[in-house]
DNA sequence: TAATTTAATGTAAGCGCTTACATATTAGTA
DNA sequence: TACTAATATGTAAGCGCTTACATTAAATTA
């Protein structure tokens, strides 16, 4: 058994000082002589002194870490966004806590309770549609908030992303311009997942603008996975044959539906375009190379932090809405429609 | 503004108890009658109470966390694994904190500190391979640690994982099998990464044994991207351009060798064979799929709540040692080496 | 030199909970 | 019925910090 561990007093006691002198060189060295402060590391040193965070944090009301909550962890296109948005916290000394909640508003509510009730200075969360009782909540705490991966100039709270409606539009004005009019759609999870469900709209109402009706059964729900992305292929083209644009709800699906070309002999793209959503890394080493959307990772992920670190340190909770740019990026799998 | 936090003394007011028996009912609820139970959750309703996290690990000396480290969220291959400690952990109320290393044994001495800090009951970390402090830190602290993704008969910590030693001969045996004769490896980055390191002597040593030795310059250390197995396996084939079987560190490598093999008009696997490590989703879709190994990342999450829950239950620190198989898996980009 | 600021440190009251211990209540037993 | 054992609740002392306020020492000013 290791000796109990040092306290704050322990180490007061051994460089002859107060605890809340301690306490100051601790948190506003600034305030304390630097004679005595290297007294009290030199303590801390030989002690191995480290904080109890809890206390810290039952004391001072703050716990210098924000948490994030994510649909899924298994997605390189959030990690990436975390990645930045990690760097950035850690850089003013903060910590992020992780978690993600699978796509349920159910366990994200969970989640968010037990970090709030952890102890959180702020809080990230992922899209803008949440369980009713998540704000309450967190309004309860009067920490900041802020909505990630999505734009809505009239959002109730802050929030950092683009606006997925227009970026559905963008990619079939994409596939309209090239001249397809039979569309299949693989929109992947849409139930609690407003970004996917907007983008939706958007390709939608693009096509009603185009004169073209896209019937229900031109469109399959499924979970975001390289097999559901295949199997979603092949049911649309048995329904369809004509099909000659599938809309992929994200890179992985679009990766399936390639497949699913591939077994039925489809030529990609001379008999069929098809296109994903979130460029992820493997797209331009694919054969062919895949048409897809940009989400701007890095930059919603250093925006947040900043974000969150301002308004904690202002102790404000003023509304932002930035609006950020997803880039339409045209590879191999889109092409002209084939002639009837 | 909101009105303040309600606390435990508020409840204990409201409902005409004393703040132990509030407590009780939260936490041991058999120790307090029916009647008053009802009581007290009435008033926890209605003043939306929520137990302050900090203050409860303050006093009880436990946080119901785990913390874990990766060395980067952005591998699916850890996100199954954490996925399965993540549903085992919340069964029973406890809950996970996630942070990253970035392979850097520095960083992660500094996350190691700030969990502690902060308050966890257990750590799970990968690999055995860690910064020195580590170890002394964790200790200092009296909990729980296992070290995941790896088995060591004679670590000096608890471990659950696979041999990678054997793992790298496994791979080579198939190809040794096959015929194959000269060998490149892209091992991906091996320094900080004692899983990698200990893959490439398992092949090292099988490749020895069959007479065949590895000069350096068939070696290519290189961060796992797509790109860099791309750029790799060009700089091998310029240098040895008689090689039948590249030997990949990951999956996301091999995906890289595959696409560089492609850009030569190598045949895979008729000219040159190639392997990856960990098995994610896309392999089967790809053409041509690529062979590896399966990493058991199911069973080591759920393994890992198992026995980091045990151990915390038991107020014990029992080494456990527990070996899960790696099954190698023979696809589509390993063939016979081809005759001279 | 005395009065007034300013800077550095100490004192001590919590932060919101848990829990050992004391006390009150009820059930069980002879 | 009196006594013991078991059960339910209350009392109050912390857990290890931060921080408002008090105190003291040093610097500045008139």
């Amino acid at each position: 058994m290791q000796k109990k561990k040092p306290t704050l007093q322990d180490v007061a006691t051994k460089a002859n000082v107060s605890t809340a002198t301690v306490s100051r060189c601790l948190n506003a060295p600034d305030k304390v002589r630097t004679e005595v402060q290297q007294k009290i590391n030199q303590a801390i040193d030989e002690l191995g002194y480290v904080p109890d965070g809890a206390a810290r944090a039952l004391a001072s009301r703050r716990t210098n870490t924000v948490g994030v909550i994510v649909p899924t962890i298994d997605n390189s296109i959030f990690s990436k966004a975390l990645q930045y948005l990690q760097t950035g916290l850690n850089k003013a000394n903060y910590t992020l806590l992780l978690t993600n909640n699978s796509f349920s508003e159910e366990i994200e509510l969970r989640e968010v309770q037990t970090l709030l009730s952890r102890g959180i200075d702020g809080i990230v969360m992922v899209g803008a549609q949440h369980h009713p009782e998540i704000y309450k909540a967190i309004n309860r705490y009067q920490i900041p908030i802020v909505n990630l991966w999505i734009y809505d100039p009239d959002s109730e709270y802050s929030c950092i992303g683009f606006d997925h409606i227009k970026a559905g539009k963008q990619i079939t004005t994409h596939l309209l311009e090239l001249g397809h009019e039979s569309f299949g759609v693989i929109s992947g999870t849409r139930e609690n997942n407003d970004r996917a469900e907007e983008r939706f709209k958007g390709l939608k109402q693009q096509l009603d603008e185009a004169g073209i009706t896209l019937e229900d059964d031109r469109v399959i729900d499924c979970r975001f996975s390289v097999e559901n992305g295949s199997k979603s292929f092949h049911k649309l083209l048995d329904r369809h044959p004509d099909i000659t644009a599938v809309i992929c709800g994200n890179d992985v699906l679009a990766i399936g539906a390639l497949h699913g070309a591939q077994e039925r002999g489809i030529r990609v793209p001379e008999d069929l375009s098809i296109t994903g959503f979130d460029n992820i890394e493997i797209l331009p080493f694919l054969k062919p190379s895949l048409t897809t959307i940009n989400s701007p990772s890095r930059r919603m992920g250093e925006k947040a932090a900043d974000y969150i670190l301002q308004q904690i340190k202002d102790k404000t909770n003023i509304i932002e809405r930035i609006e950020l740019e997803a880039e339409l990026i045209v590879r191999e799998t889109t092409g002209p429609a084939p002639k009837r």
